[in-house]
DNA sequence: CCCAAGTATATGAGAGTTCAAGTAAAATGC
DNA sequence: GCATTTTACTTGAACTCTCATATACTTGGG
């Protein structure tokens, strides 16, 4: 019954399952090294920072920052105490939160940025063509398409 | 001095981020459903089941599973306490071990597999055409290349 | 208006991961 | 040979993530 996967398909998806593995985790250390977050709060941070009033309703930014509505509400509790976010109450929906940028945050991730975009170029851009590039990016905008709701 | 993405970058970059974390989740949720077991613990099982007698020094298992030494250690502490692996003390060199694959583990891997293969499918390959499966391949091949060692 | 159902978010426990440090045995070098 | 370094692996603590559940508010009937 189930259709195995051949030789081709075998080695592609463990190419995909390294490289991705690969980059996801040349992205936590450095960020963790330099900046001393992962890199899911500084996607958290980034779309914070790119907000209207850099701030946003709690379930908009878990879409947003791709995270679930559970962690992110451990993550932005963990950013909080470090004074990177802090939590308005909504006052037209009173059991809505908005998370607002502060500025240590935004001084955070605007001193993070330039080491993180390095080593997005390192791992990602500088290996591969822009033919490949464009090709990944239709590859993963598919996949998006289909498995996103 | 920083060499920002331009928009194509930005673009691919987000479409990548989103897409594979989609199909990581996936691949997690299934497995944690039907199988009791997170991804990471089935490669180890899948590297082990690979191996000749079924079994496999922890550093060289470690590599093949694409997990660092202590994680694996741990996650096959947490296997050897649900029978589906064994540790045998190396004859040749006392610092070394052997992580066995039981009988059960090998069921458990057999039971699992159907399931996981039908997800990838679903998650990556039905997806994608021919061509971007090769594309897709070549790409990981070389950031592999890069980033590994 | 009130009650049931739905929505927005938080919380706690359990599990996995990381990092730094620890143990033990082999290899190296003088 | 013995001290040093390296290798193989483990351990513990801190942290993050997931899943199920709880809380608080809103909405939609009757």
């Amino acid at each position: 019954m189930t259709r195995w996967l051949d030789e081709n398909e075998q080695r592609a998806w463990r190419n995909f399952l390294a490289a991705t593995q690969l980059v996801n985790e040349a992205l936590d250390r450095q960020l963790q090294r330099d900046a001393g977050m992962p890199h899911a709060y500084y996607m958290i941070l980034v779309a914070l920072s790119e907000a209207p009033e850099r701030r946003m309703r709690m379930s908009e930014l878990a879409v947003r920052a791709q995270s679930s509505q559970s962690r992110l509400s451990h993550a932005v509790a963990r950013l909080e105490e470090r004074g990177w976010v802090r939590r308005d109450r909504c006052p037209e929906d009173r059991r809505g939160n908005f998370a607002v940028l502060t500025d240590e945050g935004f001084a955070a991730i605007a001193a993070a940025a330039p080491g993180h975009v390095e080593e997005v170029r390192r791992s990602l851009f500088d290996v591969l063509t822009p033919d490949q590039v464009r090709a990944l990016d239709e590859i993963c905008a598919a996949v998006r398409n289909t498995l996103e709701r």
